[in-house]
DNA sequence: GTACGTAGTACCAAAAAGGATACTGTAAAT
DNA sequence: ATTTACAGTATCCTTTTTGGTACTACGTAC
C-alpha cells in the first residue's frame, strides 16, 4: 500500500473530494486545464502560457491528462508538426470545478508584497467575522 | 527556482486555479477538509475517518492546513489530551470549492470492478455526446 | 549552408513527499 | 500491575515527482 497519490480507495473511503483531486494532481495540471477551458491550444502555445515549464514536464502532464480522458491530443501529419490539445467531453464537465477553484484563488490568494510568492488572505480569521457557510 | 509545488507565481502567471490547488495539495488534505465541513473533529476522530493514514502524516497535514489559515487547532489542557480541529472563517469560504470537487467525484469517479482502485468515467468520450459547457 | 520553429525523447540528478516503526506522558479502567 | 486512550515526536528509509541538459527529424527562411 503505497501508490503515488491516494489512488487507492482504502485511503479515503468514499471521499469524492480526493477522488477528484487525484486527477488534478500534478504541478501543472490546473493551469493547463485552465487555459484549455478557453480554447484548443498547440503544444508550444501552452508552453508560452507556462514560461517556467520544461518540455519534458509539459509532455508528461499532457500525457497524464490524456490518459485520464480529460483532454484529447490531435496530431496533424504536417511538417513542422502540429499537435492540438483540447478538452474532451469529460474534460468539459470539469469546467464548473475549475471555475470554483479559480474564483477562490482570485478572491483569497495574492502575491506577497515581495512579489513571486503566494500568500493567502488570513485577515479574514482575525475579526470575529460572520461568514456564510 | 524549484519549490515544493508551484508556490512561485512565475510558474503560473496569474493562474488562480493553481493558486488554490497549492493549498489543497497533500495526499490527505481533501479528505480532511471534507470531513471538517460537517463538524469540528478531534485528532483521533479524524484518524478513524482515514483508516490508512499514519499519525505522523495526519499531524503533518493538519499543521500545514493550520499554517495556511484554513483550520484551527484548539488544545484543551486536560488529561488525556483533547485537541479539536475546525474550519476557520477562511476555511469556511472553501466550502463551495469542496462541494464542487465532491460533486464531480460523485458523478464521474468510480471504484473499478476489482475494487480498491479508482476509475474515471471515460464512457462520456465515446459517443459524440453534447455536453453543456 | 546555417539557423529556426515544431513537438517531442532519453538519460541523469535532485528534491520532495510519504511510510514504518518506535517512543513520550498522564489518568482512568481492568 | 497492566492495559487503554489520547495526541502527539523522532528517526530513518523508500518512493514519487520534478528539474536539467542534450538530442532527434523535417522543411522553410535567410
Amino acid at each position: 500500500m503505497s501508490r503515488p497519490r491516494a489512488k487507492l480507495v482504502t485511503n479515503f473511503p468514499g471521499c469524492p473530494v480526493e477522488a477528484t483531486l487525484t486527477y488534478l494532481d500534478g504541478k501543472w495540471k490546473g493551469v493547463i486545464l485552465f487555459h484549455l477551458m478557453d480554447r484548443t491550444l498547440r503544444f508550444n502555445e501552452l508552453r508560452r502560457h507556462l514560461p517556467a515549464i520544461t518540455q519534458r514536464m509539459l509532455t508528461k502532464q499532457l500525457r497524464e491528462l490524456e490518459d485520464s480522458g480529460l483532454i484529447s491530443r490531435t496530431v496533424y501529419p504536417v511538417v513542422p508538426p502540429r499537435v492540438e490539445y483540447a478538452l474532451t467531453p469529460l474534460g468539459t464537465t470539469l469546467k464548473p470545478v475549475i471555475r470554483a477553484l479559480a474564483a477562490w484563488g482570485d478572491e483569497f490568494v495574492f502575491c506577497s508584497p515581495e512579489g513571486r510568492e503566494l500568500r493567502i488572505a488570513k485577515a479574514l480569521n482575525a475579526p470575529a467575522a460572520e461568514i456564510q457557510a
